[in-house]
RNA sequence: CGGGGCGUAGCUCAGCCUGGCUAGAGCGCCUGGUUUGGGACCAGGAGGUCGCAUGUUCGAAUCAUGUCGCCCCGACCA
């Protein structure tokens, strides 16, 4: 038997082991259609895990759900210069609505559309065209609106979950009638995504405002969360986006304000995707695979009756009946426990491997042993696969809470202390090719310089495949001058090479 | 969309260069048996119009052209 579940390592091929991961995890899997993925039942779960969570942390915040159409007119994306161009390249396009039967017996697109529609690849306009009918006066701002949705993006080169042609997320659009106000609900949900990323998925990131050359297409400044992956590429892992007044003016979203005078509103909008399972898998699965925060784990835990006999197997079920319904008893995080029995009849190896590949928490072994000293054995998916150790069940039942916050904790302990290992203050200009020149087995990482927000940066970082990723907010300021500029800086930026 | 590679069983691949009997292996799957506190062993079995189309040929997985898809590197992006 091989050493490790996954093969290759993420050692020996960092890409070709995320695709493996992926599927020994059962997460999700290519389709027939190009470009496009099927996320899978265990996949999902943890999407919807995601999504719970998030959309709690929305409607704490103010915000309410709606549904907008998948299509978008075309002449709806020509009305805000910047975001035509940003977006234009990478659109699907219905131009008919209708299907004939040619005489070959093939189906023929007819009924050709008078104006052609888009499927969304994200939905400002759409949206801002309904605000501009709903929003009169400044008694009916702000309007905090978010949807669920798939959008479609027609990308040259997909890559499971980060970076496929349709894919899922959430999209956040807010109308404010002050442009503090506009900004402060940007701030905030780039905290809400952050406190997701490092509470929930126990991924660190930085957040902080993107360079121009970096901004969504539309947008006057775009914030993003940015995670380090294990080969110590950044990961975009959420956006937020204060759009000014551009959306508002090119699509008359206007208001009457107390003193009677119209203007335009200031809107923002903000989004994270199911990119955050690749973010999530990068940061924490290793080579035995997918290694799932508790926080966000479908199953924390997973039961595994052991047994020969029929006998045995009554006993040892009821065993694990009864312990279910006990851990179910117990709240981590103020959520019930989630805990399976997986009593297939497969062999115990194979059952457990596929848990241990689905990064399930916790195993626990129940057998006939355990049973007579009542006992259970315990595993736990952030050690190594065999060590496992016995407790007295009424101990485990007890510490359970306890031994799902160190493991959530531990992960983000761990994924800090990659991060900060990879990561490296420059002061020079020729140290950056030097650090970023590290290729192959050792992860380059993140680069805290300082650089001006200008072309020439971008421009000079373009042959390294570099980018700024973002200047965090929280890093103390440390006034200095850009390495390639010479322009006064406040503060360091992240530099890496990304997804 | 530019450069490179690859499409043969559910998965990983051999066979192709040099066209020729009924297209192979390992893993996985199914059945039976022996096993069983840790990804078992033995025996048997199912599963493939060799990505698709056209062409060359008596004959194509194998040669040619086209096409679709996938992977890697660029450009683009959540």
């Amino acid at each position: 038997m091989p050493k490790h579940a996954i093969s290759p390592t993420r050692g020996e091929d960092y890409p070709e082991w995320y695709q493996q991961v992926v599927r020994a995890g059962d997460l999700a899997e290519a389709s027939p259609v190009r470009g496009c993925m099927v996320i899978k039942p265990h996949g999902f779960a943890l999407w919807e895990r995601m999504q719970g969570i998030l959309d709690g942390m929305f409607k704490a915040t103010g915000h309410r759900n709606a549904y907008f159409p998948l299509f978008i007119p075309l002449s709806y994306l020509e009305q805000e210069a910047k975001h035509v161009e940003g977006f234009a390249k990478e659109c699907a396009v219905v131009t008919h609505h209708r299907l004939e039967l040619g005489p070959d017996g093939r189906l023929i697109p007819t009924g050709k559309l008078e104006e052609p529609l888009v499927v969304r690849p994200t939905s400002e306009t759409i949206i801002g065209a309904m605000y501009a009918k709903w929003i009169q006066s400044w008694r009916d701002l702000p309007v905090l609106i978010n949807q669920w949705a798939n959008v479609v993006r027609w990308e040259m080169r997909p890559r499971v979950f980060l970076r496929t042609a349709e894919f899922l997320w959430q999209e956040g659009h807010t109308a404010h009638a002050t442009e503090a106000e506009a900004v402060e609900e940007t701030l905030r949900m780039l905290e809400i995504y952050a406190t997701f990323a490092e509470r929930d998925l126990a991924m660190p990131v930085w957040k902080g405002p993107k360079p121009a050359s970096e901004r969504f297409p539309g947008a006057v400044e775009t914030f993003s969360i940015e995670a380090m992956m294990q080969d110590g590429k950044a990961l975009q892992a959420g956006t937020s986006h204060f759009l000014g007044q551009n959306f508002a003016r090119a699509q008359q979203i206007k208001f009457a304000d107390a003193t009677g005078s119209e203007s335009f509103c200031w809107t923002t909008s903000w989004g994270v995707s199911t990119r955050l399972i690749g973010g999530l898998i990068m940061t924490h699965a290793d080579d035995d695979g997918l290694v799932l925060p508790p926080r966000v784990a479908p199953e924390q835990i997973v039961l595994l009756p052991i047994h020969r006999s029929d006998d045995d197997r009554a006993a040892v079920l009821a065993c694990c009946e009864s312990l279910k319904k006990q851990l179910e008893d117990r709240r981590w995080r103020d959520e019930p426990l989630r805990v399976k029995i997986d009593d297939r009849d497969l062999r115990g190896g194979d059952k457990a491997w596929q848990h241990v590949k689905q990064g399930v928490p916790l195993r626990v072994e129940i057998g006939p042993r355990d049973l007579a000293a009542g006992a259970v054995s315990l595993a736990c998916r952030d050690k190594p696969p065999k060590d496992r150790q016995t407790l007295p069940l009424e101990q485990f039942v007890a510490e359970v809470p306890d031994l799902l916050e160190s493991i959530q904790r531990g992960l983000f302990d761990r994924a800090v202390a990659f991060r900060e290992a990879h990561s490296a203050r420059l002061d020079d200009q020729a140290a950056i090719p030097e650090f970023f020149a590290a290729d192959g087995d050792q992860p380059a990482g993140f680069a805290h310089v300082h650089v001006a927000d200008d072309p020439a940066v971008a421009a000079a970082l373009d042959p390294l495949k570099v980018t700024v990723r973002c200047t965090p907010l929280n890093w103390s300021d440390e006034p200095g001058t850009c390495l390639f500029t010479g322009k006064p800086v406040q503060r360091r930026s992240v530099i890496a090479r990304s997804y």
